[in-house]
RNA sequence: UGGGGCGUCGCCAAGCGGUAAGGCACCGGAUUUUGAUUCCGGCAUUCCCAGGUUCGAAUCCUGGCGCCCCAG
């Protein structure tokens, strides 16, 4: 057993009071970390309450300073009301990706240095790789919880910030730590799902936000903020039926559309100029090649000439191998084997073995 | 009402006297820090209705009713 004798720093570490943040913290302590717990609050009011007593609670067992910060203002703006408004013009968003990059990594890190601490940690399952050269980002040891794919965005970033203690760890190592060091998080639920959504009805959510979302705001995409009813179109052109606002749908669901058909209809793509639902069979949701904007690279960043990658468009996939290549505006990929349901607004992310390189938006 | 055809789960559809396949849709669950996908389970004691024949009918017969097509 060593004892550190010198103080390797002070850690900001994301307190949620679930399992995985409070073994975080716990882990980091007993490495000789001084550590300073933060919270935050995004939803209004009543909501976050309960993360927010979890949050307290694991705190007191840790024996540490927990700091509150109420976001919910800006996580409505930043979040919610965007995740409304591309569901609203036919898009998919990945509010997670953007949650990690604007709060979970971008605002910490601000609050990391108004704490005057040299690290931000959180229990994400993800690592950062020293391999001699600059630091990388990586997948999680466990590639079952592995979360890099919501990471992206930070590969970019001054990785020597940041600290995830559980990136070695399996779940089960996890939540024995947790009974090792006496924590009561150690019962409680996966948090899972988006946190803002309740009852995980994301529709009822964007129709609630309809009537208000975007009204008097210039967006220059075609957001509707007022849902149409339209029609659903077979990619054979023939009118199938009608929909009830292309919010509800997105490109590879196939439940709820309500069709009686010799095979099994897919939502092959939203055509938000025409307010139209596209559908088709299962080969329809093949695609060699898409293309993605707002890139980030990590160390990286490739010139001219395409990269071998693998490409991941969904978190818990296997990358697939693929050939990116950096245009004006983003990138291109083109994957060696068609890829099925692609939906404009997700995230695809560049892996090099168990290394993000980087990432971008689908559209 | 001259001729012909057909009526089986919400849709499509097997069945052809031996005690209701399947697909789609739908519902429920599992999986899941995004949306999906996927997987598992459920889903007609009843075959348009009423009689009849048979040990036994969705399957045969009779009569209704309702559709469709071709002629008029």
């Amino acid at each position: 057993m060593t004892t550190s004798i010198q103080h390797p720093g002070k850690v900001l570490v994301a307190l949620s009071g679930g399992v995985d943040s409070s073994v975080a913290a716990a882990l980091l302590l007993e490495q000789g970390y001084s550590v300073v717990g933060v919270t935050l609050r995004f939803l209004p009011g009543a909501q976050s309450d309960e993360v927010e007593m979890a949050a307290r609670k694991a705190a007191v067992e840790l024996g540490i300073e927990l700091q509150v910060f109420d976001c919910s203002t800006a996580f409505e703006e930043r979040i919610v009301q965007p995740f409304c408004r591309a569901y609203l013009a036919g898009c998919t968003p990945n509010p997670c990706v953007i949650c990690n990059r604007e709060f979970k990594f971008g605002y910490l890190l601000a609050v990391a240095d108004k704490l005057e601490c040299d690290y931000l940690a959180t229990g994400h399952y993800s690592r950062v790789l020293n391999a001699g050269g600059p630091l990388l980002l990586a997948r999680g040891l466990d590639r079952r919880k592995d979360q890099s794919y919501f990471m992206f965005c930070i590969a970019a970033m001054d990785l020597s910030r940041f600290i995830f203690p559980l990136g070695e760890m399996s779940k089960d190592q996890v939540r024995q730590a947790a009974q090792r060091f006496g924590l009561s998080s150690e019962s409680n639920a996966e948090s899972q799902d988006i946190c803002f959504v309740p009852d995980n009805d994301y529709r009822r959510l964007v129709a609630a936000h309809a009537d208000h979302t975007g009204r008097g705001q210039s967006e220059q995409t075609t957001c509707r903020e007022v849902i149409t009813p339209g029609e659903i179109l077979h990619v054979n052109g023939t009118v199938l039926a009608q929909h009830q606002g292309i919010y509800a749908y997105t490109v590879g669901q196939r439940r709820g559309l309500g069709i009686a058909w010799p095979e099994p209809l897919y939502v092959i793509r939203l055509d938000a100029q025409h307010n139209q639902v596209v559908v088709g069979e299962k080969e329809h949701l093949l695609q060699q090649q898409i293309s993605v904007r707002d890139v980030v690279w990590g160390v990286d960043v490739p010139r001219g000439e395409g990269v071998r990658v693998q490409c991941q468009i969904r978190y818990r996939q296997q990358g697939v191998d693929a050939l990116v290549t950096p245009t004006a505006t983003g990138a291109v990929v083109q994957f060696d084997t068609a890829q099925r349901g692609i939906s404009p607004g997700q995230a695809a992310v560049f892996y090099r073995d168990n290394t993000v390189l980087g990432g971008g938006w689908i559209c």
